[in-house]
Formats: C-alpha cells, structure tokens, sequence
DNA sequence: ATGTCTTTGTGAACGCGTGCACAAAGATGG
DNA sequence: CCATCTTTGTGCACGCGTTCACAAAGACAT
C-alpha cells in the first residue's frame, strides 16, 4: 500500500479538495431552490447565504470548478447547476443496493430524495427470510444470497448499510467481494475494507453526543457545580 | 454578536478540540465493548485500531482530559470509560424530543442506541391529528400544540428533527422559542438558530452524492471517457 | 468611449488538525 | 536496587482549510 504522498502539488486540476467536495451538495440545493424560482443568477453572497456559509468559501470553491461566474453580475443558476452536477457525477444514474429492511432501511428505501438526484435503489435485502418477498417502497425485498448476482447485473458501485452493527463487516465483505466500492454505513461499527474502497458513516449516537457535550458546557458556565472534587476514586492500581 | 477571538490561547483547560469531541464517542464505543469483555486496560495501539484511528492522535486526544494512562501498560478501561462519559455528559439524563414521527422518525423513536447512553426520549410530536395517541416504539405520540409544555414541564435542550424540509425552520424556531439549544436536523435544509443554539445534520442525500464524486473519479481514472469536450454551451449572456 | 459601480477570483496570512519521532515515566524481572 | 523494556505524553513540522482584503474584470449608464 503506497502512501504516494510524495508528489501531488495540493490543488491541481482535478483536484478539488476534500472540504469542497462535501459543501459542494449545499450549493446544487439552493441552487435547484432558486432555479425552481425561475431565478436566473445569484451573487456568491446570496448564494452563500443560502447555504449557510462564508461567502469568499463559496467563490474559492467554485474557483476550484472553473471560472463560471461573471464579475459585477454573479452565477448563472442554470449553468452553475449543471456544472455542479457534473463535477459530483450526477448526470449519471447510480444504482444503489440497501443492505438491512428493518425500521431504518425501510425508512431510507421510502425516502424520496434518493431518486431526486440520479441515485436508484437497485434492490432492497434482508437476512430475515420472512421478509422476502414482501413490498416495500413499491420494491420486494430479496434474499441476501441475491447480493452477489444484483451487484453484478445492475453494476451496483453504492452500497448502503442498515443492518445489525453485528453483521456490518461481514455485509461489507461480501459488498465489496461483489464489486461495490462505496459504502454508507449507519451501523455504529468501524468498518474495514481494502484500498479503493470508500466508506462514510452516519452516526446517530454520536452526533447526539456531541450535542450533549456543548449542551453540558454551556449548562457548566452558569452552574459550575462540580469544579473537579467528586470524582469517585477509581484510579487503576 | 461579538466575534470574541482575539483571546482563546487555541487549546486550554476546558478547551477541548472539536475533532477531539467528536472522536470520543467512537473512543467510547470501543472502550464499552472491551469492558464487556472484561479487558482490564489497553495501550493506545490496541485501542486506535478498534476506534480507526491513528495510535498517537488517540493519545493526544487523551491528553487533553488529562494524563488517565500509565506508561509501560496503557489505560485503564474503567477509568477510561468513567472519565470520557463524564467529560461528554453522559454522566446524566439528556431528555430528547423527536419532532415528526414519519418514516424516519418512527425509526429514530424504535432505535435503541438512544436510551443506551444516557438520552431519554421525552415525547414525540407530530402535526398530524390522526396520528395523535398512537403508539411507536411504546410512547404515545402527541400533537405538536403540546411542544413547549413538554419542553418547559421535562427540561428537554435536545431537539431532533426528523419532518419534511419545509416545516423544519418553523419547528426549529418553536424548539429554541420553548428552550431548546441543541438540535439534530435531519431534514435536507439550512436552519437558522440564535446564538447560543447549536445544530448538526444528518443528511443522507449529501453523503451519498459525496461518494458519487469519488465514484466518478475511479471510474474516470481507468475509462477517460469525455475529457471536456461534450459539454452543452448553455453559457449565459 | 469613458467612468462608475458591482462582484468575482485569488494572493497571503493564519489557525487548526495530523502524524512523526522521541524523551521520560514507570512497570517488571533479576 | 538496578537494568531493561514497554508505552505514554508531547514538541515540532507540515499541510489543509478558512478568512480577509483587494486588484481586476466587466456590466451598465451616460
Ligand atoms: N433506527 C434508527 O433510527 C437508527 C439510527 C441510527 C443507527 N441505526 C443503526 O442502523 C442499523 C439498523 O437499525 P434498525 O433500527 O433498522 O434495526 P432493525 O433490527 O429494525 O433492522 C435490521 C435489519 O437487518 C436485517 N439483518 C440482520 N442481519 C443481516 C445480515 N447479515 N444481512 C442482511 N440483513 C440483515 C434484519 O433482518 C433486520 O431486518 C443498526 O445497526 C442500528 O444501530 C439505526
Ligand atoms: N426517510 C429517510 O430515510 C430520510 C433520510 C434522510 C432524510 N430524511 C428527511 O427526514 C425528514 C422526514 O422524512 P420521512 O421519510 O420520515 O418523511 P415522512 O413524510 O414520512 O414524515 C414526516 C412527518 O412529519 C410530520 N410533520 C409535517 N409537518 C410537521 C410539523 N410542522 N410539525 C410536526 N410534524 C410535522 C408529518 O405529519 C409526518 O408524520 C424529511 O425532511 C426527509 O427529507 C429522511
């Protein structure tokens, strides 16, 4: 496994950065919002304010995209959109399997904005044999033996996880054996997978705790009631 | 609004790194798992690789609550556990509301890594009158005229939003106007908080077109289909 | 054509996060 | 009590991301 650290001067043509990448989605929603308007361009203020960020982030991002704005005017919506599109790759359509059909995949599979932006649910599976069979989201839930043969007909890259955190890595194996290379997790577990394959997690339990560790902060600056004193004495031989 | 930086010396006491909080929890999670397994204490290389991280971020991420390891052997398990809870207040009860009990919600309100770390929920709250009175996950759920007196009656700060995007600022606003200061958004728009209110999102959509981009650029790296040429001159004026 | 006014695109500075590499701490064995 | 060996805690350097601030580009009016 090379690093390949060595060249790769940072920012290059098709290297747009991380960062960017992940805010890029918050432009192509406002955007579509103002398109829906018949809007035909935005100054990169609105439009950051829509998205809820810095402007001067907002222009170097795209800076990072080409040159499409026109100085003194803004962004045209229409051409941005399209650019966006392109540059995240949703001018093609992406099969997507989910993995698990229990409160939380059956949730994801009924989901509207799946479809919106070129992402298809190419086959819904479960472990559970009971389950097979049976409609949901207009779509028969199939056996998991079914994973390797879907994948493989419908050219599936995009594999969503919502099983038991117990069974994510074996799901992820067989996943990624049959061809997918990016994975969205929901299982709290830390996945494993070889170079080239993707993985993001969604983290209910974490982000909540995150929530909790400000909201005990800012509890903490009117009260301060436990300084540091009553911390049961645990401390390890 | 004070921007407040000219002082704040970066890290002190209190002063933990956000990307610190947010591995916590991870660090937590694997951590619980060792002491269900009765493993008395591990070094921050066994313990990075469990969390997915690098060994010596781990322990300067630990070092920031405090020196709770000894050299030679590594930390404590208990200990370690104990102290990380406290400092992400998991120490106490964190009641929660979920506001929309949809799909999504309704699989929120049946998971069963909320009550696991100290949040309770408190109600869940829906606009629609026919849902009213109607058991998820063995709580009632309630109208959403009852939102500032289950917030004011149960001291709820935890807010989940799980309605469709278009309702979530009105929630949003109602939430905080009752008390609420954190709020978990999983609704695909930008929410607008007072000072003092923090907000995170969970947003699939995104995520997913994040691993799109990069499936594209795989995908790219072999086939060199289009390298720019076929792009369709919608060029504004 | 010229001037004014708006807004982009980006150079530069800064701060945060990451990871290396190592000195010091301390356990453990003789 | 000393030597050895393991593992922590952290100084340091580096790179990424953010933000400021401004020159230049270009629209638009006259
Ligand atoms: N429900 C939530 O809101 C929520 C939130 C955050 C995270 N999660 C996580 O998402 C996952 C699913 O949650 P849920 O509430 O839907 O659970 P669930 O028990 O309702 O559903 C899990 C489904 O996975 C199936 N399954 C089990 N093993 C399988 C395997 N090896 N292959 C294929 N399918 C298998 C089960 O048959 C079941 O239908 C869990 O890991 C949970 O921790 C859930
Ligand atoms: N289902 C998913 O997997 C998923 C994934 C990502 C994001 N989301 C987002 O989460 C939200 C909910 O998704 P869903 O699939 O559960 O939708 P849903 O339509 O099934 O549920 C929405 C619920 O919110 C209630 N509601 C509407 N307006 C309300 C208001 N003003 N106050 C209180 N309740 C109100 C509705 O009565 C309904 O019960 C949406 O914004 C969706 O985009 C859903």
């Amino acid at each position: 496994m090379a690093t390949g650290r060595s060249h790769r001067p940072a920012t290059r043509g098709r290297g747009i950065p991380e960062a960017t990448v992940a805010r890029l989605p918050l432009y192509l929603r406002a955007l579509t919002a103002l398109s829906e308007r018949s809007v035909p361009t935005v100054s990169s203020e609105e439009l950051a304010a829509a998205a809820g960020v810095n402007s001067a982030k907002l222009r170097k991002d795209f800076s990072y995209l080409g040159s499409y704005g026109t100085r003194g005017v803004g962004y045209d919506v229409e051409y941005l959109v399209y650019q966006i599109s392109r540059e995240l790759g949703l001018t093609q359509d992406w099969p997507v399997v989910i993995v698990g059909i229990g409160n939380l995949g059956a949730a994801l599979a009924n989901y509207g904005g799946f479809a919106s932006r070129g992402f298809r649910v190419a086959a819904l599976l479960d472990a559970d044999a009971g389950l097979a069979g049976r409609l949901v989201a207009g779509l028969p839930v199939r056996h998991i033996d079914e994973l390797e043969s879907i994948v493989a007909d419908n050219q599936v890259s995009i594999g969503v996880i919502a099983t038991p955190a117990g069974a994510a890595q074996e799901v992820t194996d067989r996943l990624v054996a049959a061809g997918v290379t990016s994975i969205l997790n929901f299982a709290p577990t830390v996945l494993s997978v070889p170079d080239g394959v993707d993985v993001r997690k969604v983290d209910l339990s974490i982000e909540l705790q995150i929530l909790a560790f400000h909201e005990q902060r800012k509890a903490g600056e009117d009260d301060r009631q436990e300084p540091d004193g009553d911390v049961p004495a645990v401390m390890p031989a």
